[in-house]
DNA sequence: TGAGTCACG
DNA sequence: ACGTACGTGACTCAC
């Protein structure tokens, strides 16, 4: 096998990674996301490619050829961002600790050194790996070449690869010809000029029929749109510089020292202290692997693909605690590995042989047996996988997803190999990587044996390991009640309302949708007439046009892309121009259209006429649930159009009714706990109206004399006050001016002293801690309190306020539906929870049970917890969701 | 795929 | 002086 070498262009992914990571400092203060993105994808690359030897070239500050050519070249492009160029250096330093060379050089681009040292490499029967993050590389792609190009979103790093037949299968070009298309097209980026009204989509049919400019150009008479015809022609001078200044010199004079490349000594003791000066955690483990002589852990793994096999299996089973991960791949299941030791793993496939339902009858036991310690990952989607196959039960008592969500609410994913890098500092591909994505996903299946079993039996294996260190930490962070009796618990809860679903009356929805369209259609007509043309409403750009352009609206320019035509916006031309209001209409008919009665039509089960919501417990960073697919959170309630939607939603049959319970200013009573302000919680404890309150005191008027403008405006301070409050939102919110809104908040502060304390409180323990948290313990990490920036630190300052309020009140409203579950099992009712809407719970009942569950509803919500202020819950019921609040 | 918009607590 | 309230998810357009 040739030897491969790898070569980056450090540039362009010190660039990427910079905006894909946020940004990030060390204890010293310095700047270190990009630095951070960089070293995480090439990691992450040398573990899929394994090269032998290894490169990185860089831009020079210098003038190059191409500026020299053309005045232009560039010529758009904004300078490096200070909190990124202090990070090259810093890059270069790590760069060459790990012995890894850096090549550049005057009036070159790394890109040019990135083609000839390729070049070389494969005139020398190398195999070239080239590394960018621009698509320009493109053209180099060869039959061995490979060009990747990697992203980082969300934290996460994922490559398109590119070789010269997947640029033919993409682009319809041949990667030569790509350097043609750009000629033609331009690149606004680098400001290559290109030819006028030639875009994309007209470039490459020209270079698929003609193969270069030249030849398009002398055909100029033939090629389709006109105007591109007459362009290539009159622009031919510029189409030829354009394909210049694209094209990636691959011969420029350069040494290829093999011998500085390699990549077999780049773990060096030096680089493994940068790294730690960095904090660049998740990477120790690589350095001390290499620095020091410590083994790695020694892996067997076992397949089972038969019947008798696995019958055995889990007749012999040890009776100790297990971690075990159902395979599932596109919904389908696969199978499921086992793990009772650190370093084994046993994956049982799914085969002819093994049936799921074989598999199923098989560890039934194992699943609903209370006498073994069980971890799973992702419990809720296990049951869903293996009740179609009779098991009613899965009982497991750690679900490792669930616990590295407690430890680190703001992850963007909790798999397998999150948890090995989060909690075990080591790195495996995730199955993302291990079996692609989109369209060029393969299959589970089609794994050559080996990998299908290490990749499957891992993830046992990493999460068996992983509990360990997570129920440590969960110890240690004194969460383990809210673990163990809050969510885990909760797991079941939710999986028992995903599974029963919520009816709806399916002629209902379908009448008030085409209510809707016909209402949608003499609205557009109206405002077509009004407007005196035709235009796509749904396209805020287009309307801008209209509305600020054409009929001379006066409105700010807004949003980068143009005018903004939001709501808040539109509300305050509505005096100006009687469109204005039709809009709003039109808009509020189409987001319930589209949204709603489309929307909802289209996620009904045709047999059953219910709606199967998820119920994500490991999203939000507050410790709220999410609900997706549909989203049952959002249903309309302020206004009466949308609220009429309710009527829809109806108990699964002619027994039962709803019953709706919410609480009753839950955050505001959580707040007045949690910041020990009398006069708060005393007018909790005489059930006073708080907003009324809040007026009073704001506008100094008696209690009584509060008028309903006051009270308005003094219930959006208690919400701001919640938020996080600025005197400039405040002002927006309530149209008033700044100074006002100023002096109502630091009269809300006068008098509510220990709510300023709180605030100030959260922030100084968001910073000294580096987190905050509720009061049941469950924590946020604040690592925007740590930013030099303003803005981002400001904005921690709100969330540092903020996070502990929204926390609990969820904390609490889990509680109470841990409770309300149990005592509705327990008393063996029919009735079932079937939705929480944060502060609401939503249970359809059985008529002759509803008065003892409407007592079981607000008893265990109003007790869930016990406050210094009392909980209130209001509870309604009704043959639908709308007569229910 | 990101931005804009809007539905909820 | 900075940009401008916390937490979500779905739909649509346009690049």
């Amino acid at each position: 096998m040739a030897e491969k070498i790898m070569l980056i262009d450090g540039n362009s992914i010190i660039n990427r990674a910079f905006y894909g990571v946020p940004l990030l400092t060390n204890a010293e203060g310095r700047y270190t996301n990009a630095v951070y993105g960089f070293f995480n994808i090439l990691f992450k690359l040398l573990d899929e490619d394994q090269p032998d030897y290894l490169a990185v070239a860089f831009d020079m500050h210098a003038p190059t050829f191409r500026h020299k050519t053309f005045d232009g070249y560039k010529g758009t492009r904004k300078g490096m961002p200070e909190e990124l160029r202090e990070q090259m250096p810093l890059l270069k330093e790590v760069l060459t600790a790990m012995h890894i060379p850096i090549y550049e050089q005057e009036g070159y681009e790394a890109d040019d050194i990135l083609g000839s040292l390729s070049k070389k490499a494969e005139d020398a029967g190398l195999i070239p790996v080239v590394v960018s993050g621009d698509r320009d590389l493109l053209q180099i792609a060869g039959e061995t070449l490979k060009v990747r190009i990697p992203k980082t979103k969300g934290g996460r790093t994922e490559t398109e690869d590119y070789y010269a037949k997947d640029v033919m299968e993409k682009y319809g070009v041949t990667p030569l010809e790509f350097i043609d298309v750009k000629a033609l097209m331009g690149d606004a980026s680098d400001n290559i000029p290109g030819v006028p009204s030639i875009g994309e989509k007209t470039a490459v049919k020209i270079i698929q029929q003609y193969h270069d400019i030249e030849n398009a150009i002398a055909h100029a008479a033939e090629i389709k749109p006109k105007k591109a015809s007459e362009n290539l022609t009159e622009f031919q001078e510029q189409a030829r510089l354009s394909k210049y200044l694209a094209t990636i010199i691959r011969d420029m004079p350069l040494e290829l020292d093999l011998s500085k490349m390699t990549t077999a000594d780049i773990f060096t003791p030096e680089a493994y202290e940068l790294i730690k000066r960095l904090e660049f955690k998740s990477m120790f483990s690589r350095f001390e692997q290499k620095t020091t002589q410590t083994e790695a852990v020694e892996t067997a793994f076992a397949h089972i693909t038969t019947a008798t096999e696995a019958k055995n299996f889990f007749e012999n089973l040890e009776q100790k605690e297990t971690a075990y991960i159902l395979l599932v791949d596109d919904g389908a299941w696969k199978g499921m590995s086992v793990c009772q030791n650190a370093g084994e793993g046993v994956f049982l496939e799914i085969t002819e042989e093994l049936p799921p339902q074989t598999l199923a009858d098989f560890a039934k036991d194992f699943f609903t047996t209370k006498d073994m310690v069980k971890i799973g990952h992702d419990v809720k989607r296990d049951i869903h996988t293996v009740a179609p196959f009779g098991v009613e039960e899965i009982h497991a008592s750690f679900d490792t997803a669930l616990a590295a969500y407690l430890l680190n609410p703001t992850g963007n994913s909790y798999e397998y190999d999150d948890l090995a890098r989060d909690f075990l500092e080591e790195v495996y591909p995730s199955a993302e990587e291990v079996l692609g994505k989109g369209r060029s996903k393969q299959p589970l299946e089609s794994l050559p044996e080996g990998e299908r079993v290490a990749f499957a039996a891992r993830q046992a294996e990493v999460a068996f390991r992983s509990k360990q260190i997570m129920a440590e930490k969960i110890k240690e962070n004194e969460q383990e009640e809210l673990f163990y009796e809050v969510e885990m618990p909760l797991l079941y809860v939710l999986a028992d309302m995903e599974r029963w679903g919520m009816k709806v009356d399916r002629q209902a929805l379908l009448a008030y949708q085409k209510q809707l369209g016909e209402s949608i259609e003499t609205i557009t007509k109206e405002i077509y007439e009004l407007s005196g043309e035709e235009f796509n409403l749904n396209s805020p750009k287009q309307l801008g046009v209209i509305l600020f352009e054409k009929m001379g609206l006066k409105g700010g320019k807004k949003t980068k892309t143009g005018y903004s035509t939001a709501a808040d916006v539109l509300e305050k031309l509505k005096n100006d121009a009687p469109i204005v209001e039709k809009i709003l209409y039109y808009r509020q008919l189409a987001k319930l259209k589209s949204t709603y009665a489309d929307g909802l039509l289209a996620v009904m089960d045709e047999k059953t006429d219910k709606i199967y919501s998820t119920f994500n417990q490991t999203i939000t960073a507050t410790g709220r649930i999410s609900s997706t697919e549909p989203n049952l959170q959002n249903i309309p309630v302020r206004l009466e159009l949308g609220r009429e939607l309710r009527r829809v939603f109806v108990p699964s049959s002619e027994e039962f009714c709803f019953l709706d319970a919410d609480y009753s200013q839950i955050e505001l009573r959580v707040l007045a706990h949690i910041a020990r302000d009398e006069t708060l919680i005393d007018a909790f404890r005489h059930q006073q109206d708080i907003h009324r309150l809040t007026a009073s005191q704001v506008f100094h008027v008696p209690f009584d004399e509060v008028t309903p403008l006051q009270r308005s405006n003094a219930k959006a301070v208690n919400f701001g006050i919640v938020y996080g409050i600025g005197s400039f939102s405040l002002s927006q919110d309530l149209g008033i001016t700044r100074k006002e809104a100023e002096q109502y908040i630091a009269a809300y502060f006068t008098k509510y002293p220990k709510i300023k304390e709180y605030q100030e409180r959260m922030i100084k323990e968001a910073t000294e801690q580096g987190y905050v948290s509720t009061i049941f313990h469950r924590r946020r990490a604040m690592p925007e309190l740590q930013s030099g920036n303003f803005v981002q630190r400001s904005f921690g300052e709100r969330v540092a306020m903020n996070m502990p309020i929204q926390g609990s009140a969820a904390d609490i409203i889990k509680i109470a539906m841990v409770k309300v579950h149990r005592a509705l099992k327990e008393g063996g009712f029919r009735s079932r929870l079937i939705l929480q809407v944060h502060d609401e719970l939503l249970i359809e009942t059985a008529l002759e049970e509803k008065e003892a569950v409407a007592k079981i509803l607000k008893e265990n919500m109003e007790q869930a917890v016990a406050l210094s202020v009392p909980l209130d819950v209001d509870v309604h019921e009704g043959q639908n969701w709308l007569d229910a609040k």
